[in-house]
DNA sequence: TCTAAATCAGATTATTTTATCTGGTTAAAG
DNA sequence: CTTTAACCAGATAAAATAATCTGATTTAGA
């Protein structure tokens, strides 16, 4: 089986939605973040890093210190996340796996899945982490039962 | 970067393309099409075998053996590859890879992404060899360019 | 019958991804 | 000033995936 995001992308979308489920400009530790998501320690934390490198979040050393978003939830973009981490190839190469692409030359399936994969860009690229508070909440209560 | 299918069912699904591509009934060796696809020919081989097994394509033993499509390429929907390779999992966990998913507690995308995820199923469900052979032909046709 | 060309089965290797470890630096609080 | 709780950086280990190898069996045809 395979999967659309990798683990450490699926993580870091973790992440990030749950420090935009707390208070805006709130500081979390890698260890809450890690044990509230049932996520290895120190994955996530390198998964954290990455994304303070990216602008997305920052971080704060020393005692009492953690991570907290850069900027406002409405202005982090899923598509943001992923494209630290993943990249965004998966927007551009095939299917299939076949080689040589280009309008002249598409792969099979490409009519079918070019639309598909555009919507699902474009629904990354519009949700933001605001409008997915409610949400995560609501999951994050429930993570545990 | 991540990708959808892994590259076992990419492989598999390139090579059954190809078969369905010939004519119906036609014996292709494992040779011809890792050649052809530029795949690598032991691997291809084992993918076929794994795709004999699973009842979608035919072998034969011997010289001038090969594979062939098991049934006539209308009656052969990509679901079926894929289901036989990768299986199906992709369709029913998370995307963000969110323990304990349930219609109570679902992730916070899982709206916004469940009808994009039904609808790729439902477009590999739909799609079947046969209605892809022109396309795959003019692919093939160029993947050496 | 003998050879060549093919699949088959299982083991092995290589590469990538996932996860962990080790030691260091930073900074709040007593 | 010292302790403690955090991040940081780079190395390492474990697991999964991708690819290769080895030897056997099958079968068409010279
Ligand atoms: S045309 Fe085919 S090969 Fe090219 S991107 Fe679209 S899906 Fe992939
Ligand atoms: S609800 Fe969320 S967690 Fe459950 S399947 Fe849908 S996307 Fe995944």
């Amino acid at each position: 089986m395979t999967v659309i995001f990798s683990k450490k992308c699926e993580y870091g979308l973790q992440a990030v939605l749950y420090l935009a489920a707390k208070e805006v400009g709130g500081i979390v530790s890698a260890d809450e973040i890690a044990k509230k998501l049932n996520i290895p320690k120190e994955f996530v934390s390198k998964i954290l890093q990455n994304l303070t490198e990216s602008g997305i979040i920052n971080s704060k050393k020393g005692k009492s210190g953690g991570f907290s978003l850069a900027k406002h939830p409405a202005n982090i973009r899923l598509i943001d996340v992923v494209a630290a981490i993943d990249g965004l190839g998966i927007f551009s190469t095939c299917v299939l796996g076949f080689p040589n692409c280009s309008p002249d030359h598409p792969c099979p399936l490409h009519e079918k899945w070019g639309a598909l994969r555009t919507s699902a860009y474009n629904m990354l690229t519009e949700q933001t982490l605001d409008q997915l508070k409610e949400k995560t909440l609501h999951k994050i209560a429930h993570l545990e039962a």
